[in-house]
Parts: structure tokens; sequence; C-alpha cells
DNA sequence: CTGTCTATCTATAAATC
DNA sequence: TGATTTATAGATAGACA
């Protein structure tokens, strides 16, 4: 597919199923004859166009016809075993496309949060609208990931000489507001004034560098952090 | 194929010729699957895989069984037509290739004339190395049409008022050098002292803004113009 | 062996000739 | 119809976990 990503259905126009047909028959067939070549496998393929009478085939007439033979040899009770039938692929497919909407969604989920982070950084308080318990504390879990990392890697810099100036970590959150956790609210006592805007500047941006992010000009949003509605 | 465009035959490597398979294996089914539901045709694949004695089959035994008896009943002589078998595959796509090299061999001789003419315009005179005599009626023809290209296009130029100073063109070298054309060796009467390299790099812009190409720095070489020594 | 990743090649939808 | 072109979706080789 391509230009559009075409719907996998019956084409109803019946100008593009021709083309279509044409276009994906030669193409089908040049698979199997790629697949054979290369593996060395025994194959056959066969499309009844709606066109013409006799069906095109790939290899030959003697080809199809041997391929048949092994095939027609086996007993049912054989056939029905190991095999691919349109019911299990569609089942395969199904089952496969719904395990990447699941990563999908937590993948979402986690740049939801990681916006959110930088809303109340901007915004110097927890942005109330729309957040749960569990987001809140999911958020703080993530800022805790967070203010750990940073801790490290500053650690890590000023052991290599980069920082002259020692910089005074606030311990992570967990320890220091375990008693907010069941409040039942969203806020999660990330209040900031004025003063601190230099210094969230610095931490944004050493929040930024990990997963090769660009770092995000002070007061722009990534789009890829805006929150998927849909989901 | 991909990173490395392979060639396509027997994978000689175990270990790639079995992941190829499996993966074009399970590509090739899919590709049925699309054909089948896209154009609403019967279909059906069967692959006989070295791994395991069932057969991988599209849509279903039952599918399989459908499509292949609607092969059986036909007579031998009507399966004998109209179908494409192996090798009318491969002639096909032989005859293809060589059009192909055909069109593409025209393009390289083009290129190289071009290139050729640049290579005179800048030197002021004709390089002899390797140049026939039917090349070099043709690049005296190629030249003949660059000329008139640009009269036409200066004319026109000047009746939209662009150009006010009127341009005296020299006449197309047909008619000027005729009784050169049969003198038997390359030189076809292009000498340029140095006055001449303002005139010619107006020439030059002139003549390179056709079909797309880009104007080219004076003294640089476009690298599509090098002349394609495989071939 | 199975899945993932990524760079690249191939297939092809749509428009145009 | 069929060939060509253009732009994008899909397939997949090779490396890795």
């Amino acid at each position: 597919m391509t230009l559009k990503k075409v719907k996998l259905a019956f084409i109803v126009n019946d100008a593009s199923r021709k083309t279509t047909y044409n276009k994906r028959q030669k193409g089908l067939l040049k698979k199997v004859y790629e697949l054979s070549t290369l593996c060395g496998v025994e194959a056959c393929a066969i499309v009844y166009g709606p066109y013409e009478p006799q069906p095109e085939i790939w290899p030959s007439p003697q080809g199809v016809q041997t391929v048949l033979s092994k095939f027609r040899t086996m007993s049912e009770s054989e056939k029905s075993q190991k095999m691919v039938n349109q019911e299990t692929y569609m089942i395969q497919r199904v089952l496969k496309a719904k395990e990447k909407l699941k990563t999908q969604r937590h993948d979402n989920y986690e740049k939801e949060m990681v916006m959110l982070m930088f809303q109340c950084l901007c915004e110097g308080k927890l942005v109330q609208n729309n957040i749960s318990l569990v987001d809140s504390k999911h958020l703080r879990w993530l800022i805790d990931q967070k203010l750990k990392d940073i801790s490290r890697r500053l650690e890590a810099e000023v052991s290599n000489g980069k920082h002259p100036i020692q910089f005074q970590m606030a311990p992570p959150l967990t320890s220091r507001d375990e008693k907010m956790e069941m409040m039942g609210h969203g806020y999660v006592g990330v209040t900031m004034n004025n003063g601190d805007i230099m210094e969230s500047q610095i931490v944004m941006g050493l929040m930024m560098n990990d997963e090769g992010d660009e770092t995000i000009p002070f007061g722009e949003v990534d789009p890829r952090f805006l929150p998927n509605l849909l989901l």
C-alpha cells in the first residue's frame, strides 16, 4: 500500500480493484519465485482472477502438479494439523495487534506523565485537571526516578571535574513527603517560586537528556508529549 | 531485500536461509491473503518448507481443496494456455531488464555528450581522446540543438522586455560548417579565445536550464555527467 | 529460536500520459 | 490499457538480546 494506507477490505471501485489485482498478482508470483529460489523449497500458487477462466499460477503447470500430488497424498488428519488456515491466521494477527496496542498505550501514558511533569515545573504547581490518585503516585515515582538519575549524573560529572561548583540536591520526594502519599488529591508538593526558574532550567536540561530526546526550548512543548486524547 | 541487496539465488548459509525462509514464508501468505481480500479472488498457496513434512498453506485446508478441485477439472490443453510458467516468467523479466539496460545506455550516452560539450566550452577546444566520428557528429547535433534552444529562449525573453540589449546569435553550426562534416576527425570548429569566457558563462547558464538540471558553478563537474566507463 | 531494531530495498496507490 | 512517475507503505537483511 502507498500514498494512502489502503484498508484491507474488498475494493469497491472496479477500476482500482482491477489495477490493484494486476499489480499484486504479478507481485505475488514474484514473491513465490523469490522464496522458492532463495530457500530452495517447493512451492506453488494459484490465483483465479475475475477476468480469465484460466488461473494465474506459479511455477508452471507441471510444477504445480508436482506440488499438488504431494499435497493430495496427505491424509485429512495430517492436513488439519500444523496448517495455517484463514481463521488461525486472523487470530494471530489480532493477537499481535492487541499486543502492539498495549505497548503503544503504555508508551503514551509514559509520555503524558513526562509532559505533566514539565507542566508542573513550568507553572510552579501541579495542574489539578484530570489527574487521578494513581496518576499522581506515578508522577511522584517518575519525578523520583528523574531526580535520582540527575544525582547520579551530577556526581559522575563532578568526579570528572566538569562542575567545580557543588550542587546540593534535595533528597527524592519519597523520603520527604511519604506522609502526603495518601492525601487523596493530586497535589504532590511540587511548588516553586520565581527564584527557582534558573535552577529549573538546569534541571530540565538534565532531565531531557535520556532516550535520545532533543532538548526542548523552555516554554515550547514537544508535540510527542501532547496527551493522546483518543486513547 | 534490504541493508544489502541480496542476489536472487539459493542462500548457501544455513542460518540465514532459514531466517529468510521464515520471514518470507510468512510474508508470502500475507500477500495471498491481501490479494484475495482486496480483489475478491480465489487463490491459494502451498509451500513445502525444508523443516516440516506438512506444507504451509493458505487459506485453509478446505480453501485449498476448493481451488485445487477447480484446477484439476481443467483439461490439460487449457492448462498449457495463458499460464505463466517459470520459463516464460524468466523470459519476461530478462526482456524487461534488457529494455531497461538499453534506455540506461542511451541516457548515459546523452550525458557523456553533454559533459563533452562542456569540456570543450571550458577548455576552448575539443578534447581529442577517445572520440569517434559518430560521436563528433552527434556532438555537433547536440550543440546545434542547444544553440537553437538558446535562440528561442533569448527571443522569448527579449520580447518580454527582459533583455533590452540585443544578442546577435551565431547561426547553428550545421549551416556554417557543413563542409567540415566529413573531415574524419573530432574537431568540429568550436575554438574559443580567452575573451569569450564571459560570454561562455552566459551561454552555459542558458544551456543548463532545461530538464531540471541545477546550474553548475563554472569549472565544477556534475557527477551525473561523468562518463560511465562500465557500460 | 523468537522478537526487536534500523537502515534499506521493494511493492504499489494514485496521478498522468 | 498499459507505461511512467512520484511518494509512501510494507517487507526484510543483518545485528543483537
